[in-house]
DNA sequence: ACTAACATGTAAAGCGTTACATGATTTA
DNA sequence: TAAATCATGTAACGCTTTACATGTTAGT
């Protein structure tokens, strides 16, 4: 049954979680934390387990998703598993095409440090860019990676892959420019620290 | 004189205020919110008022930063201003060299919705992209007219404004490629509609 | 037998926002 | 004289993480 005491605007995060559902499968809060790693985590942040966790409760509660205990075999062990309901669909489905998106947020550590160039060595500069450039391609892989995954096992019924593997692709797109972006820079951090050869030197005219 | 109780490591979030100090200015809150607002805002977020009084008394109780009243003419309003103290600048300096970074985060409300397309009307994911694209682009314009900015006022004394120029640079060029991505994904969503004319028939081979 | 990975949570604490309160200054 | 902006905070609240607790399963 669904508490309608909590009136409160659920936050992006739920919806998150809930979205994960909507593609039908019954899942538990294990496998909920894997998905994320592998789907949301290239554009929105994966929450914490006991974030998943927290939120499962908190769906349940308002009743867009119900769980059931399954026992493994003989062990005693039991799990607990999360499944969407029919209220849960049309609640995501009318958040998706309702509620405006916030405007993306990015919080980008090397950059703030970059920022404090005048507190840096040239050296550490440069490292930090290096370090960037693997990291965007390391993404980049792993995106790569997860959506053929995603397009080999389209499993059952269920609703299409497409654009799941649509947003993996943008995400590769995304990751290949954020390394990109750091080689550009690393070309403009030599130009500044050798101003014998201007920026406007290089490449222009025969 | 400095607190030293607190011993746990401050949150990125107190480093960007100090970063904003590091400069050498004496900066009231709302003038650092301002400097926030056209600089870190576009790759890093920019925290709230509150948030930034409040880190403003951390670093003082840490001794990172020290503040003063300044009365304004015949008016009985003050302001409080802040200045990086020694100390300050000897730990923000540290901070940037030796503390690794942690990964970029994006949270990508827009692409959230998108890859619940399953929920959505083709027309709206259109409608997202759109306007994806119409914000990248309006940050972007506001990158490069704080670039400009910057550098006519190069101001006196105090450490050069080229690092700062370098991410507004660098921003610029993100937002450009935000913009380009989902321009990239609206082609690949008319792909997807109109199977009839396959992604890959157009533009290959003549 | 031991270790790593699987699996499910609770508790505490801090980060960060929104709403609220207050008052001065400038502009229309 | 009304509204907008400047300016400085406090309080309440909720989001989110880290650390902790507990036990199972699978590999070596």
């Amino acid at each position: 049954m669904a508490d309608e005491t909590n009136r409160r605007p659920l936050p992006a995060t739920s919806w998150a979680v809930l979205g994960l559902l909507s593609f039908g499968e019954e899942l538990s809060g294990y496998d909920l934390k894997k998905r994320s790693d592998r789907s949301l985590r290239f554009f929105y942040w994966s929450p914490s387990f006991s974030q998943i966790y927290s939120e499962l409760k908190r769906l349940e509660r308002a009743g867009y998703a119900s769980s059931r205990t399954v026992a493994q075999e003989t062990g005693t062990r039991d799990k607990r598993v999360y499944r969407i309901t029919g209220t849960g669909m049309t609640a995501v489905r009318e958040w998706a095409r309702e509620t405006p998106p916030d405007p993306p947020v990015l919080k980008h550590g090397p950059m703030l440090r970059l920022w404090l160039g005048h507190l840096l060595e040239p050296e550490q500069m440069r490292e930090l860019l290096l370090q960037q450039q693997e990291f965007a391609e390391e993404m980049r892989l792993r995106a790569v990676a997860d959506k053929t995954d995603a397009q080999d096992g389209p499993s059952q019924d269920g609703p299409s892959s497409a654009y799941p593997a649509l947003t993996l692709k943008w995400a590769e797109r995304y990751y290949a420019s954020e390394r990109d972006l750091a080689a550009a820079m690393l070309e403009d951090l030599e130009d500044l620290e050798d101003p014998a050869v201007p920026p406007t030197a290089r490449g222009e005219q025969p």
